[in-house]
DNA sequence: TTCAGAAACACCCGATTGGGTGTATCAAAA
DNA sequence: TTTTGATACACCCAATCGGGTGTTTCTGAA
């Protein structure tokens, strides 16, 4: 179960961390980057087994990263490995279609364990998370809906909000008129439980959405 | 120059890193704690020559173990290793004494002379850091121009905005007319370089000012 | 003393946002 | 078949924002 893997993180420390752990375990290491679009980049023309993703890079989301991977590759694994634990970030990886979500402060040795797994085929969430994936697929067999969650469109609204785009302008970009711009941008509001712009993008920035 | 090396993270990820990075280069990593309470333990035990300390620690600040140690101990060494930039905390930890300040997203090259340097006697603060500190020791010291400078009010104005307050509320808050929360909301527009409210949070959020 | 410039406003005005109601379409469930 | 819901709008209106001009007051430098 030799695999190659690619790691994505702006942290130097941590890709150096894992490097370590994964190569001590007879894991190869065959690319790291420090950006998404290294990162997209690396995977691209290394194709590894399995790539390990951090959800905040300097340049883009690590959740954008992975659905860009799967506009044109299913077979490359993607685990995501973050510091934080968020319900709308778990969605919209799972959404994406994610291995593996994995949090920073795992003991190595779970760590380690978790992506033997993951290369071994098998899925993992950390199970700190689990609970909120379960009732997410729970919801979204049964009933469909799904509500209060973002879904990925909301997310692609909330990162051009963060760059200063006016509800008009981001219409035009979606082909979409201003009107429903803003029936959106509300509905973001209520699901994020704030009551104007920038919170809302605070809010998606703390949580790692953006 | 060789050094023995205490390390305080929560992270075990980061420490594998650190102690690879540090061992590598031939100094002696002595211990390794994952809270503030194991870190004041062994740095007390062991008396190294350098500690470095996370920020945030699941017990307690790493600003509060500084001041712990430096209660009792001057000699040892003292440099925090965060992810975050905060003004008030550069601001803590200069006035606790210590001697570095790392910033984590470093290239891990920097890092490791940084910390050669700082086993050497020099202290260091992380370049992007050492702006607002010195930018900050100028404005005690005389009122030379700081044009183009946010300065206390501005943050706070911006710490404000960004939890969603309008010009209004800003101006309650701080006894102001909104007339003039929109003047000085504008000027910090202008030395941001943005045109909105978001784009000027996003900026400074990004520059650590909040 | 006079002058320059800052700080703290007032007033104005168009653009944008926040928030509500209402409607046409379409696809899936009852 | 009917009904439901989700989606993509339109229209409306008050509040707020973005940005400009102009006034007063105070302080420090010429």
């Amino acid at each position: 179960m030799t695999g190659r893997i690619v790691i994505v993180d702006d942290h130097e420390l941590v890709q150096i961390g894992l490097r370590a752990l994964l190569t001590e375990h007879g894991l190869d290491v065959a690319g790291q980057a420090a950006t998404g679009a290294e990162g997209l980049d690396l995977i691209r023309s290394l194709k590894p087994d399995l790539a390990l993703i951090d959800i905040r890079l300097p340049d883009m989301s690590g959740i954008q990263v992975c659905q860009e991977i799967r506009k044109t590759d299913e077979a490359t694994r993607l685990a995501v490995l973050t510091a934080l634990m968020d319900k709308n970030v778990v969605h919209a990886c799972i959404q994406t279609g994610v291995q593996g979500y994995l949090l920073k402060d795992l003991p190595a040795e779970e760590l380690l364990r978790a992506i033997q797994n993951i290369l071994a085929g098998k899925a993992v969430l950390d199970p700190t998370v689990t609970g909120y994936a379960l009732k997410w697929l729970e919801m979204r067999q049964e009933s469909g809906a799904e509500k209060e969650v973002l879904d990925l469109r909301d997310v692609e609204i909330l990162r051009l909000m963060a760059q200063g785009w006016s509800n008009q302008a981001i219409g035009k970009y979606l082909h979409l008129s201003e009107n429903t711009i803003k029936a959106l941008v509300n509905d973001i509001y209520r699901r994020l439980g704030v009551k104007n712009r920038v919170e809302a993008v605070m809010e998606a920035y703390r949580h790692g959405l953006l």
